[in-house]
DNA sequence: AATACGATTATTTTCGAAAATATAGGAAAT
DNA sequence: ATTTCCTATATTTTCGAAAATAATCGTATT
């Protein structure tokens, strides 16, 4: 059995379409996870229609798929808006999802086999291998630093018995994921900081020391989202 | 001001269409709730046309947002089924949901003020009202009792600082309210008992006394479980 | 019999035209 | 100048036809 073969099922299925292109679902929640269009603005069906390359009512689909993850906000017969944020929500994200996390985390570490473990560590490997880059290599590659990310922090709790749990925490993660994003620019020199984070993360975790991770992963989210909140 | 108008935005607006019927999304929603669909059924769009007599794309777009919410799955080209049920769901799903239920209620009677309170008295008179009818009569309007029973929950909490919060706990209630259903028929004998419950927890809400809210609604929240569990 | 293949049918998915609705602009009335 | 009303424009929303895909069934081959 192959690595890939082996991957827990990700909330976030690939879903490339024919062409090998990402859905529009996919390319619109990126877009505005990662900022390209300012909280608020609308979301035109003429624009969106040209910019994706997908008919009106494809494009419905996404929108409204995305308004229940709460990316953006819909008026009947007015349309579809970036939804707003503010440091008062940004908190509030902060602190479900630390909740989540460590309740994702516990349960993950009970249950979790070997296949679990490897995961873990080959993901955070491929993480790694982008932290360890100058930082200007790393602001190239920024977004995809960004999945590497997601992909290293749901492999800690892919193993987590409660199916909701895991949806709710995921749920959150996207959410914090957009707030992060403002902290892109700001050139931190904080790289190596995280990086080393997330490998004790990674060690206490495939220890099996749950108070310790938790204790880290909370610590770990609380400072980025800190962060976050001062330069919002 | 009246107290129609005082009333807390509802997570679920009516969401009436020109001839004055309940929109696709939320009769499908209650269909699925109230077991019309048996789990895993498959949700055709032939079908589904004449039924609800709305265009494909209309249906897609309902049915695609009932899968953010966990009502429907979908597998790419093969379409879309009701979820399935299982007991293991409903414990991790009553779990959750006390959970955020007594966080949301504290902040509510943290926060709330006489429009919240005004609205919680007003809204269990309605519920009262039906729960004090002899059984036949209240099988008869047993959706009805259901709205009924979403909206002084609903009420309860609605004053929660906590957007997210609010967003989160309700997306539970829904799916509870799901497997609430199965208990529907058996001709319990508790229905006073469970008007009694609301009436207590209302008292103790509106009293302002938040851990004696928290503890009659979470032993009211896990009494129905339970049943339900054993039911399943 | 079992398998593989192709043709037929059933179903989903995509798309843009048409209907419904909201917005903007401009003339008339106070 | 402000409001009201009508018209023109812009935008959303709905819908079913057409394309793409999956399932079914019968036939041929081993």
């Amino acid at each position: 059995m192959t690595l890939e073969s082996s991957n827990p099922t990700s909330s976030r299925s690939p879903k490339m379409d024919a062409n090998g292109e990402r859905d529009v679902l996919t390319r619109l929640r990126t877009d505005i996870i990662s900022s390209v269009f300012e909280p608020e603005t609308r979301l035109k069906f003429a624009d969106m229609k040209t910019r994706y390359n997908v008919g009106i009512g494809t494009l419905r689909e996404a929108l409204s798929q995305l308004s229940s993850e709460g990316f953006v906000t819909v008026e009947v017969g007015k349309g579809f808006r970036v939804a707003p944020v503010s440091a008062e929500e940004l908190i509030e994200i902060t602190d479900h999802f630390i909740t989540l996390e460590k309740r994702a985390l516990r349960e993950a570490i009970e249950h979790g086999g070997e296949d679990w473990e490897t995961n873990i560590v080959a993901v955070h490997h491929r993480l790694s291998l982008i932290e360890g880059l100058p930082w200007e290599r790393r602001m190239e590659r920024h977004s995809e630093w960004v999945e590497r990310h997601r992909e290293f922090h749901e492999s800690l709790v892919a193993a987590c018995k409660g199916k909701w749990l895991f949806r709710l925490r995921s749920l959150m993660f996207d959410q914090l994921d957009r707030y992060r994003f403002v902290t892109k620019r700001a050139p931190d020199g904080l790289g190596g900081k995280k990086s080393e984070e997330h490998c004790e993360i990674m060690n206490a975790t495939v220890a099996r020391d749950a108070d310790l991770a938790c204790e880290l992963i909370e610590k770990h989210i609380r400072d980025t989202s800190d962060r976050a909140i001062r330069l919002l």
